[in-house]
RNA sequence: GGCGCGGUAGCUCAGCUGGUUAGAGCGCAUGAUUCAUAAUCAUGAGGUCGGCGGUUCAAGCCCGCCUCGCGCUACCA
C-alpha cells in the first residue's frame, strides 16, 4: 500500500457557512490526520490537503439573514475553521480558501481546458427568471410554497422547515423571487453539463476491478465495502449529464470569453473539488516544490477523506471530470467514514444537537487529544457509530489515565527513584518474567522483538484504514509494560536481584519510548510530552516510525544506557463528574428547547418566521372547504402517500398525502379535516390527486389534522 | 417502492477468501498486589452471532424470504 513515491492526502473542505462539530472531525479531518502523521513517521513525502468551500447560494442566503455580506460570513467561519482545526491539531500542510485568485483561475483553467477538449454539451432548459433583477435565480433565491409541509417560504432547493430536498418546479405558488420579491418567469438559459454517461464504462472499471485504461489502477478489494456499493448503485442505475454551471452571483464566472457565459458561475461541486488542486498549486509554490509532482505524476498516490455524503462526488464525479481533462491522476482510495451519531440522536446542526469544535476547545484547551482518542474509539469507519458523554468518560479515565499514563508515570518514578534517572548499565542476557506471560523468562532483547511484533501489528492497520485497531495495538503495548512490572515486582526485586531490575526497568523504558512514537498520530500532544519526560529529541515527523522499526530489527534500544531521563509527569488528568453532567445538561436544554413543552414558557423557541405579508386578494383564491375522510389506504410502492378518498359535501375526490409515516389508514377513517379544495390536479404515482389536506405540525415534526367541531357540514367554505 | 451498508456478550466494537469449545476493551464478581492519578495483575460469569428456511461433511461468514436501523433515490400539492 505504499508502494508510492509520495501521496497526496486530502480532507473535505468544509462548507463555509456554519461551524464544524465532532462529527465533521471524525468523518474526514482525524482520520486523514493520524493517516498523514503516520505516513510523515514513516518518511513518505506527503501534502495534506484542506481548505474552506466559500461559494454557493447558501452562503450567501446566509449572509442575507444576518444582513452581512458574503466576505464577511466566509472570513468568520475560515478563521474559525483554522482555529478549530489548529487546535484540535489537525496537520493541514495548507489550509486554502476556493475564493482565492489562485483557486478562482484554476478553476477556470480546468473549466476551459474541458471546453476546448468538447467535454461538454451545452443544453438549455427553462428556468426562473428575475425581470426586476435581470437574472436567472439559484435554486436558492426562489421562494414558493413548500409541496410537503405547506410552508410558504420554502427554498428552491430545500424547504428549512420541514428539510425536504426540493427542486424549483416542485413549488406552488405564490413563486417570488428573493431578489426582487417580484415573481419570476420562466426563461430559457444554457448551461454546460458534463456527460456522466460517457464515463459508465470507464468509472464501473475504476470502481469495480481498480482498473484504468485496462491497467492496474489500485485494489478494490482495500476500498470499504459502503463505499463501493454506493458507487455502484449510481453505476447501475445510470449516470445522466450533470451541470457543471449555475445561475449564480456568488461563485467563480465561468470564462467570459465563452459565449452565452454573462452571470453564469461554475457549479460548487465542479468548483469545490479543484480546490484540492489550487490548494496544492498554492503549497507547492509556498514550498518551491511542483505541484504537478502531486497531481499529474503516476508516483503520487492520492486518498480523500470524506464523510460518506461526499461519496460519490469523489468516486464518480471528480473522477469523471479529472479524466476528461486527462492529466490528472485518481483517487486509489476514498476510505469514507459513515456518521456519528450524539446521545442515541443524529448529529443535527438546525437543531443544534452537536458538540461544537470550537465550544470544546475554547472549554477544555487541555483535553485534546482526550477528544481525538475518543473519536478514533468510536470513529464510524465502516458504519454509522455513536458518541456519548459517558462513553468518552469511561474511555479516558479507564484507558488514558488508567492504562496508558499510569504506566509511563510507575516506569518514570520507579527508573528515577532507582537510577536517579540514569538508564543503567543492564546485562543483556540477563532474563527476568516475559511481559506476555508471566510463566516465560524474557531477556531485554526478548521484550524488543515482542514490541517489535506490536510495532508491525500497527503499521498493517494504519494501512488498511483500520485506525481504531491501530490505536487498539497502542493500548495493547501500554498493557504489556503493565504486566511487565506486575510479574517482575521490581519494588520486591530491588532488595534481592538488583540487576535483573536494571534489565527489567530498562526493557519497560523501551516501551515508554516505542508508545512515544506510536502514539503520535493519535495523541500528538501526549506523544510530545512524552518524548520530553523522557528527555528524547522532540517528534518532528520526519521518519521516527521507520528508524524506530530499523532499531528495533536490530535490537538496539531507543534509550540507550547512560541516558538520563527526565522527571515523571502526569500524562492526562481524570475527567470529572462535573465536566460531564455539565455537557449532558447543555445537551439537555437544546432538547428542552427544540420541544413544545418549553413554549408555554415564552422561552426561546423555534418558531418559524412568519412569511411574508399576504394581500387579501392573494388570500381569496384560496378555498379551504370541509371534508370527511370516507375512506383511506397505501399507496402501493411509497412510503410517504396515502390515498385518501374524501367527501366534501357536493363531491367526493381522491387526494393524495404524504402522511403515511404519521397515520395509519385505519385511524384516519371518518375524521373531519380541512381540505385546500381548489389546488390544481397534480397526478403522483400514476394517480391524480385532487387538493390537498391541510395539517399542522409541531416544532418535533409531529403532524395534527386541522379539524372543524364533529358533525359539521362538509363543504362548509372556510374563511 | 428501488438500490446500498449494517443489526455479534449489559455498553462500545473485532471477527480475513465458510473449518476445532465465537473474540477484545469497558462494566460486573472473586482473589493478588502497592512503584503508580482508589491506579495494576490474575481468574471467572455473561452471547440460540436480528428472525425463519436452504446449500454444505462444516455457516456469524454463502443463498432465499422476513424484520429493524442508517444512507442514496423515487414519492410527500
Amino acid at each position: 500500500m505504499l508502494d508510492k513515491k509520495r501521496f497526496l492526502v486530502t480532507s473535505a473542505l468544509p462548507y463555509a457557512n456554519g461551524p464544524l462539530h465532532i462529527g465533521h472531525l471524525a468523518g474526514a479531518y482525524l482520520s486523514a490526520d493520524i493517516f498523514v502523521r503516520y505516513l510523515r513517521l514513516m518518511d513518505k513525502e506527503v501534502a495534506f490537503i484542506c481548505g474552506a468551500d466559500e461559494h454557493g447560494a447558501a452562503i450567501t442566503m446566509r449572509a442575507k439573514k444576518e444582513g452581512i455580506s458574503p466576505r464577511e460570513i466566509i472570513d468568520k467561519y475560515d478563521a474559525q475553521f483554522r482555529d478549530s482545526f489548529e487546535k484540535m491539531r489537525i496537520s493541514f500542510d495548507i489550509f486554502h480558501r476556493t475564493s482565492s485568485e489562485l483557486h478562482h483561475r484554476t478553476a477556470q483553467e480546468m473549466f476551459m481546458d474541458l471546453y476546448k477538449k468538447g467535454e461538454f454539451v451545452e443544453q438549455s432548459t427553462a428556468q426562473y427568471y428575475d425581470t426586476e433583477a435581470e437574472q436567472f435565480l439559484a435554486d436558492r433565491y426562489i421562494i414558493g410554497t413548500c409541496p410537503k409541509c405547506t410552508n410558504l417560504d420554502a427554498y428552491g432547493d430545500q424547504c428549512e422547515k420541514c428539510g425536504s430536498t426540493l427542486s424549483p418546479d416542485e413549488l406552488l405558488p405564490p413563486i417570488r423571487s428573493t431578489l426582487s420579491q417580484s415573481t419570476p418567469e420562466k426563461r430559457t438559459t444554457s448551461h454546460w453539463y458534463l456527460p456522466l454517461d460517457k464515463y459508465e464504462g470507464m468509472l464501473r472499471e475504476y470502481i469495480e476491478k481498480g482498473e484504468l485504461n485496462g491497467r492496474f489502477h489500485h485494489d478494490a478489494s482495500a476500498w470499504k465495502a459502503h463505499v463501493i456499493g454506493q458507487c455502484k448503485s449510481w453505476l447501475d442505475g445510470g449516470l445522466v449529464p450533470r451541470a457543471m454551471t449555475r445561475d449564480l452571483d456568488w461563485g467563480i464566472d465561468v470564462p467570459q470569453e465563452l459565449p452565452n457565459s454573462a452571470g453564469k458561475k461554475l457549479y460548487v461541486w465542479f468548483d469545490a473539488p479543484i480546490g484540492y488542486i489550487s490548494a496544492t498549486k498554492q503549497w507547492a509554490a509556498d514550498q518551491q516544490k511542483d505541484w504537478k509532482d502531486y497531481w499529474q505524476s503516476e508516483d503520487c498516490g492520492l486518498i480523500h477523506f470524506v464523510g460518506k455524503d461526499n461519496i460519490v462526488f469523489h468516486c464518480l464525479i471528480f473522477p469523471a471530470m479529472l479524466k476528461a481533462h486527462g492529466d490528472y491522476i485518481l483517487p486509489v482510495n476514498v476510505p469514507a467514514n459513515q456518521f456519528l451519531n450524539l446521545e442515541g440522536q443524529k448529529i443535527s446542526t438546525s437543531r443544534n444537537w452537536a458538540v461544537w469544535i470550537h465550544e470544546y476547545v475554547a472549554s477544555y484547551p487541555d483535553r485534546i487529544d482526550e477528544l481525538r482518542y475518543n473519536m478514533v474509539k468510536n470513529m464510524p469507519e465502516t458504519r454509522d457509530s455513536e458518541f456519548t458523554w459517558k462513553g468518552f468518560q469511561e474511555s479516558s479515565n479507564t484507558e488514558l489515565v488508567n492504562n496508558l499514563a499510569n504506566f509511563v508515570n510507575r516506569v518514570m518514578v520507579l527508573t528515577n527513584k532507582y537510577y536517579d534517572g540514569v538508564m543503567p548499565k543492564y546485562e543483556q542476557l540477563l532474563t527476568f518474567k516475559a511481559s506476555d506471560n508471566a510463566e516465560d523468562e524474557a531477556s531485554f532483547k526478548d521484550e524488543l522483538e515482542l514490541i517489535s511484533e506490536k510495532v508491525e501489528e500497527y503499521c498493517l492497520c494504519i494501512e488498511k484504514y483500520d485506525f481504531r485497531g491501530a490505536m487498539k495495538t497502542v493500548m495493547e503495548i501500554s498493557s504489556l509494560g503493565n504486566q511487565l512490572l506486575q510479574f517482575n515486582e521490581p519494588w520486591k526485586l530491588i532488595k534481592t536481584d538488583p540487576l535483573i531490575v536494571e534489565a527489567c526497568m530498562s526493557a519497560a523504558v523501551q516501551y515508554v519510548a516505542v508508545l512515544s512514537v506510536l502514539c503520535r498520530p493519535f495523541l500528538p500532544d501526549t506523544a510530545d510530552r512524552m518524548r520530553k519526560m523522557l528527555n528524547l529529541e522532540p517528534i518532528t515527523e520526519e521518519g521516527e516510525l521507520k528508524e524506530l522499526r530499523r532499531k528495533l530489527s536490530v535490537f538496539e534500544a531507543l534509550v540507550p544506557k547512560t541516558h538520563k531521563i527526565g522527571e515523571p509527569e502526569h500524562l492526562f488528568t481524570r475527567i470529572p463528574d462535573e465536566m460531564i453532567a455539565l455537557e449532558m445538561e447543555k445537551l439537555q436544554s437544546t432538547l428542552d428547547m427544540n420541544t413544545s413543552t418549553n413554549l408555554a414558557k415564552g422561552e426561546k423557541t423555534a418558531f418559524t418566521a412568519l412569511s411574508a405579508t399576504a394581500t387579501y386578494d392573494d388570500f381569496s383564491i384560496i378555498d379551504l372547504r370541509t371534508a370527511t375522510i370516507l375512506a383511506a389506504e397505501q399507496m402501493p410502492k411509497s412510503d410517504k402517500l396515502l390515498k385518501l378518498t374524501v367527501d366534501l359535501g357536493f363531491e367526493q375526490r381522491t387526494i393524495l398525502s404524504g402522511i403515511a409515516k404519521h397515520f395509519s389508514p385505519e385511524e384516519i377513517i371518518g375524521k373531519q379535516i380541512l381540505v385546500l379544495a381548489n389546488l390544481a390536479p397534480r397526478k403522483m404515482m400514476g394517480i391524480e390527486s385532487n387538493g390537498m389536506v391541510l395539517m399542522a405540525e409541531n416544532a418535533e415534526g409531529k403532524l395534527s389534522f386541522v379539524s372543524p367541531p364533529e358533525g359539521w357540514m362538509n363543504g362548509s367554505v372556510v374563511k
